[in-house]
DNA sequence: GCTCTATCTTGACATTGTCAACTAGTCAGT
DNA sequence: ACTGACTAGTTGACAATGTCAAGATAGAGC
């Protein structure tokens, strides 16, 4: 009977509704914030009847959940994109990339950004959102692990370093989405800003 | 008629209803979450009808709001606190104790952080609490200023330098509070990625 | 006394998350 | 082709929530 949904996806009734329902948390994020995701609201949009996404994602926490596996997973690729297009450069600059990708990411998505960080979702309550974490985060670990390596950082602490650049970066997303700038910081751009940000630790020249 | 609660405070029937259902939202906080804060329950906990906080508060916004303000009163306190605590310091050494107390506070005061910065909620939107948290972080700004003036920064944009360090410590803080850090970097305590992060900013010595 | 106003209560309504029971397609094995 | 099992989705119910309108209550000012 092939409801509603018009064309060629695979599957039993609808289609792909996993899919579905995810594409509309996005929407609804954007719209209304993370904080008024609703399962009905999902399911409405996806054409589905309001219990439906229960069977998929069990409850409203697993459906942001699921959300936010993608979001990670975005975040990984970004970071490794971003680290990749550096060619040439040093350790350092290769680093500054991941992080610019970290921010870029958190303001080109920030419905994914929102529901990752922001939501009040429980991380490591659930267990494959977990490791897709750990496995985004492993780009910026690797890319300090590289600094340390060849930037001649050697009697830095890595744990230490990974969470300066890691604070760097979520501090700098964080502040970046909800645009609440105190007066008279609000005149540069968020690119201004990632710039400077990252460049503040060139200052960082071997000496550690 | 003075109902059930029990002494002292002055006001009409209840007492100090405002004080009790923030009190109410804070522990709410503490135990299910931001997300899971709601008007019915706060008022149960003061001992009033399921309506009595919109008379104060307007809507569930309005309420977080002014629980917002408060945490916003209290970080703008302990952010001048620790800079007075540095006596015959550097700088440098000021900010690195305002920024200090900014992360202090995230984890001392969680319930605060997460409705200030991670629930939903539209500062700019509440015009008193937008005038809250300029006030706070005005601290953060000297701060800033006095690094600038007295550490030999001529040549750095202050509004860069003021977001390198709000966003560093935003995003510690951030990451403290969900202690999600990936295997080996929760072997380190908070104070010692206090330490280390605001340590790092030392390496800056009056080049940039 | 009387009125006025701030404070709080009661009752209602739509919306939500969740659960149990049910229906409808689809496939494997025979 | 028939059966049974399984997956996908529906329907109906329930308690909880945010919000609104209307009423009740208590103190202030006169």
């Amino acid at each position: 009977m092939r409801t509603s949904r018009d064309s060629d996806s695979a599957g039993y009734h609808h289609g792909d509704l996993p899919n579905a329902l995810l594409a509309a948390v996005a929407e609804i994020v954007e719209e209304k914030g993370a904080a008024n995701v609703s399962l009905r609201e999902a399911a409405r949009r996806a054409g589905v009847s309001h219990s439906a996404p229960a069977h998929h994602f069990g409850d409203k926490e697993g459906m942001l959940a699921a959300f936010a596996e993608r979001g990670f997973e975005i975040l990984g690729r970004e970071m490794a994109t971003g680290r990749d297009s550096v060619v040439g450069g040093s350790a350092l600059e290769r680093l500054a990339a991941v992080g610019t990708a970290y921010v870029r990411f958190a303001v080109d998505c920030t419905p994914y950004f929102d529901v990752m960080f922001r939501s009040g979702i429980d991380t490591p309550s659930h267990e494959h959102l977990h490791a897709c974490a750990d496995k985004a985060l492993a780009v910026l670990i690797g890319a300090v692990g590289e600094l340390i390596s060849e930037g001649g950082y050697t009697e830095a602490d890595p744990r230490q370093l990974t969470v300066y650049f890691w604070s760097l970066a979520h501090g700098l997303a964080s502040l970046a989405v909800d645009r609440s700038m105190p007066p008279g910081l609000d005149e540069l751009t968020i690119d201004d800003y990632i710039a400077g940000v990252f460049g503040m630790s060139e200052l960082f020249n071997g000496t550690g």
